[in-house]
DNA sequence: CATGAATGAGGGTTCATTCAT
DNA sequence: GATGAATGAACCCTCATTCAT
């Protein structure tokens, strides 16, 4: 009995989605493939989404999930605050490396669809959002919540962190490597040391 | 006389890709608006080009040029090494706010091309070569050849600087805003203040 | 109510590649006018055959039930085996004339696709293994068991008789005369009458 | 100095021809391979034929030299006119085994072009006559030119030689072996011990 | 004599979606 | 709730040929 078979139609279908919109790309990803892998007829398929981009909505939220829960685990163990941090980036290295550096699945929906004012693209920014929330919780329980000595207070950090996980993301799937990763955490360590 | 018409063929069909592929994406655009947009024959554009992705080379090295003919550009009035840093930061805002916000060509490609080992991949690893290689300039200006105090040499800096860079852009692409970019500027602020 | 659309699509195509392929040969026939001709549209071909070579394929299939049908139903009722055998080239010279000296659509297509190791080419070699198992079982039939005074057993003289046969086939369509079929038989009466 | 660079243009073309058309078919040869491939411009090639269709001509005309030649080199050197036609046989086994079982150029150009009354079926045609001649002339060496005691002549004979030559190509082309050919030569050597 | 650019028509194939059952 | 058949539009690409130079 396979992982896949033992459950009903409609996760198979979003456990399908999550692993090859995420490898192949969204565009690059046809229905077709999606349900032959998912081992659901055409039909099915939209008994279940109204259309492929109802798909991609759902997959976001799964993903979403998923990476957030990584995210989270990945902290969880950590008693000292600066640490939690320390641990985010050890996240992003083991992640790129394990997901064979296919970088993050919102910004590739984002770069694959333009047009702003759509649901997937609001899907991203929410995912942006709480991963914002996340960094800013670390950086204040860091920097207490008492501004910096030269005026910076803790959401203005938040931002430079939260700007440097984007880049040492990006950069890192761009050049199959980590060190993007280890520059932004370097770069955080000495932002926090104000 | 349209700016199109009056040139040749390959010309009209790269102009248009420089358009297109930027604007809707490389998956999205298919070759039929193409030849359409540049009011070529399907068959003219395969004397030219041998296959869709062959343009997408010729459209990246030609975006390359342009890219890097504006950066250079917004900094070459700059007399102070420090105020050529600041004048990047300013020409990232004006070109995010003038391109609608559509974010790097390069890694948009990247993101739609999940293959690394293909000559589009290669393409954008050296357009960010070349764009690291330029930053790395500035900061050497501005820090000397010696080490900083604390032990970080140029290129370390640099490289943090590049990924503040990245990550400004998609999350400025994501949100549609140009905080992050002001967020990446001061945390170059800080981090060459050393 | 036409003959073609009261059968379903499937069932359309596969009439229609019986007559076009053979006709106008495979390379030569385009999947347009497969569905043009079979009143279907484009995609629905493609839900009920890969490929153009699918169909190929399942239309040699076809045509071997087809062809060794008429073979079949020519010499069912002959009592005489030696009868049996002239029917044979009765039953070719009516075919060829009948079929406009199209000559044999198995050998037709093995010149238009040169590579051996196809399913095409396999699907040939099969239709041609039965028809010489035909052609011996009528030559066992003639000679017994035992073999010809001057030692030639049935299998030497059946692939001489098969041999024969191709020859009068493709010679007939090359010349879209029937004196080559005629000549075959004239020298398989004297093979026989060792 | 390449063999082919020192020959012009045209003979270029026929060569590349001589080779395209014979080993993937007329059909499955396009223009600008054999353009690429003769090192030759595309208009240059319309300078010299005036279509597709005309090379093809050509191509058969030099094929027919060739084929011809070989042909009558195997049996130039047998003073016995019964060695002659084992000759032939023995040709046609080498010939095959050579050519990858490619088979007969002309009868394959027929499979691919079903209408009979085009200048490239009449090229086949005269090939095929010019082959009967050539068994013809051998056949009427080896029985004299008195009928054989049955009644048959040396037209009748020659016209079954001739089919079972037809029948061996065939036949060897489809099963990639040379079986057919050694069948064929045992029916002659039958038919001509009357 | 030779050429690269340009073409309309068509090649085979896949797209996301809808339908009747 | 689930299905296979059917669809029009679009996909990327190649065909044999002609043109201006």
């Amino acid at each position: 009995m396979s992982r896949k078979t033992e459950k009903n139609a409609r996760n198979r279908i979003v456990d399908t989605a999550l692993d090859l919109f995420y490898r192949q790309g969204y565009l690059a990803t046809g229905i077709n493939q999606i349900i032959s892998e998912s081992q659901v007829a055409k039909a099915t398929f939209y008994t279940h989404f109204p259309s492929k981009e109802a798909l991609c909505i759902e997959y976001l939220r799964a993903r979403h999930i998923l990476w957030m829960g990584w995210l989270k685990e990945s902290v969880e163990n950590e008693g000292n605050s600066r640490d939690k941090l320390w641990a985010v980036f050890g996240f992003l290295k083991r992640w790129m490396i394990d997901s064979n550096f296919r970088g993050c699945a919102f910004l590739n929906i984002a770069s694959e669809v333009p047009s702003v004012e759509t649901e997937i693209r609001n899907e991203v920014k929410k995912h942006k959002n709480e991963l914002q929330r996340f960094l800013q919780n670390i950086i204040e329980e860091i920097m207490g919540s008492n501004a910096s000595s030269i005026g910076l207070d803790v959401p203005h950090i938040a931002k430079m962190i939260y700007v440097l996980v984007e880049g040492a993301i990006v950069a890192s799937q761009n050049y199959n490597e980590t060190w993007p990763i280890e520059s932004a955490q370097e770069a955080a360590k000495i932002l926090l040391m104000l």
